[in-house]
DNA sequence: AATGAATGAGCTTTCATTCAT
DNA sequence: GATGAATGAAAGCTCATTCAT
């Protein structure tokens, strides 16, 4: 049954949370699934392909929410818009990098997984090229300022928000839900505005005058 | 000897960085120090210790990159500053990068970081403070825009430079000190003009006066 | 169907010529034959039936490849004769040579395989017989050496053919038609000449003679 | 200890010669040695090794005989050495064929055979180069034909070797001193004699003869 | 202090076989 | 007859750790 290829992969994210790549084993796999060891290898290839499951399962939320992007360009503002994007994205992030950092080491199992992403032609970089897209399409909408880079300014905010995830990993506890919003509004907020002063002509003499305290 | 006590030492962290936690093994580690297997577990209780050990050292070390910023308050350009500074961090962080993904896999080993970080006070936003500060001081000066909260900026472009890292680790083999440059450059300019159009007209030209200036 | 129980044992036979009795795995036999893992144990009572029933049939077969030699007594050269056989029997003992092989790894196989053929009193030397019967009817027309034991010699031709045919297996690829040729023949040549001898200054000439006649 | 080591040896060489290599298992070879099962891989990297081993302390017999070949140039009869030399072979080769066979049977386990040697610049044919090497000498003292490739004599006499111990190898048992020295014996009068009838001139008429009756 | 042979538990993976459908 | 998911025992191998020297 599908139903025990589903225990599997449950069992191993639990297990994969709450002990760490390093303690996983495929002994106490199959005793929390409920099933023989054995099984794991009929359902997947090897392990290494179990815990690709198990991540690809947690990537679909962030994927969803990447794809109705198309649907908001020119919709609310960019300021919201984002907001909602980089929320999505940092709770999808939560639950993964802890998974994704243990792949990290052991270099045997990253091959493994990025021959696993090779075979099944994934693109770990298309989730920021649809959000580059979105960039670029508000841009063209006047939205977004014409010398920005999309795939800069979206690698950007996908690196804060795994960045955010991981920080808040490495603290012991997942952060409430309002101390999130803030964070992530804030972050928001830094790109948008930028950090150089604007209305430049004031800022001019600004600069002159204090040059000359 | 002390020598064979910081050799096994220096051994550990190497493989850390290099192969991963994973697949470190005593023989291993023994072997690349040039010693028995047996002597690790005169000069450590076990093999967690020596790890422990390793991983302190590097996370606290981490923090000592950016004292050299107060010095360049005001000086040169803010875009050439930070591009300065990013580089650094990221050359520090691409080799710590590995060694935190370490943490990551072992629960046990993370919640024993954890704990040190605690007990000792040491903090690893601390050398964001220090970014945080002197972006605040540029602020001061007019070179930063009054609306920017410096604790978010460096925040985020910390945050940039780790995940940096953390894609080149990926990539197997440390890309150009070019390619590097490129890319910390374009992150750069993305965060110093924000994503928000300034009054565009006008703008546009502006942009192009104060860089003349 | 009968259909599905013969399409398991070509598959079997020709996973174990192709890949060796130690990596012939149910599995394998049962999607080459293109049914489920589970048939097999409608046809046979377990793995070990279905092997013995392969290796018994082919290993009786091998001893109809020397059917045709009484008709080529006294026709042709010696020579001629025995590289047209010893090519035939190479060629058939190239492809029972892992079988063979795989025989020897299992003394439990082997156990069987020597009961059925003392049972059926197969004699695997019996197309040794005919090769010497050969032997012994050219010997009466004065083409082979009064002094030869036909069956010592047709014995070595016949070590010879499968002695060739494992090396050729044990190099990964089988050998060109033409390398194939040549090899028997410097190997007939060598055995029709002899090492010792024969009161050299006028056998060569008479040899030479002898080709021209 | 190397008591260890050669326990271990031992014991895998008489799991392999009772039960086959189809039925060896480290934990029967541990428990048969007396030893932990990791220690097997303290001393062997891996089974292979484990087993080439094995069959190199076995052909050392073979190789001094070998060896010992050039002091018997010119010496004693031709016949007379190579029947030493055989029969010195055949002894090894018994030992020794089922395991060759069953490493045969293992595709896998062949390639890692074939890496070990490689690893260990070791030259399978070096053996029967050593027998050519002795032709040649003789022939050059004129106790071979002028017309007998070494070579191919060489490896004409050491598959009968192998062979012949195949044979016996899948008879059930070892045949008696007396019954090998016949077979041997008969082996290398044949090759030594030649099939080709000589005293050419009177058995040109012979042939005529018979070719008119 | 230093060695490295030895241990034994535990790892991932394989596979012949069974059985409900 | 036919399926293929499921089993469970056993395989080869790894490795932190101990201990006699």
């Amino acid at each position: 049954m599908n139903e025990n290829r589903q225990n599997i992969i449950c069992a191993t994210e639990h297990l994969l949370q709450t002990h760490g790549l390093a303690r996983l084993t495929t002994r106490k796999i199959a005793r929390k699934a409920g099933v023989a060891e054995g099984l794991i290898y009929h359902h997947f290839k090897d392990k290494a392909e179990l815990i690709y499951e198990v991540v690809e399962q947690r990537m679909s939320d962030a994927k969803n929410v990447l794809q109705s992007l198309p649907l908001k360009v020119g919709l609310r503002t960019l300021s919201e818009n984002l907001e909602a994007v980089l929320s999505a994205l940092y709770h999808s992030h939560y639950e993964i990098v802890p998974i994704i950092c243990s792949v990290f080491a052991d270099n045997q199992l990253r091959a493994r997984m990025q021959a696993i992403m090779k075979e099944r032609e994934i693109d770990p970089q298309q989730a920021i090229g649809e959000l580059a897209a979105y960039l670029a399409a508000e841009q063209r909408l006047g939205r977004v300022a014409g010398s920005v880079i999309p795939q800069a300014a979206a690698k950007c905010l996908w690196m804060i928000s795994i960045q955010t995830a991981m920080d808040d990993q490495l603290m012991e506890q997942k952060p409430s839900a309002a101390r999130i919003r803030k964070d992530i509004s804030q972050y928001v907020q830094t790109m948008m505005a930028g950090l150089e002063p604007h209305s430049p002509a004031r800022q001019k003499k600004t600069l002159k005058k204090s040059k000359k305290s």
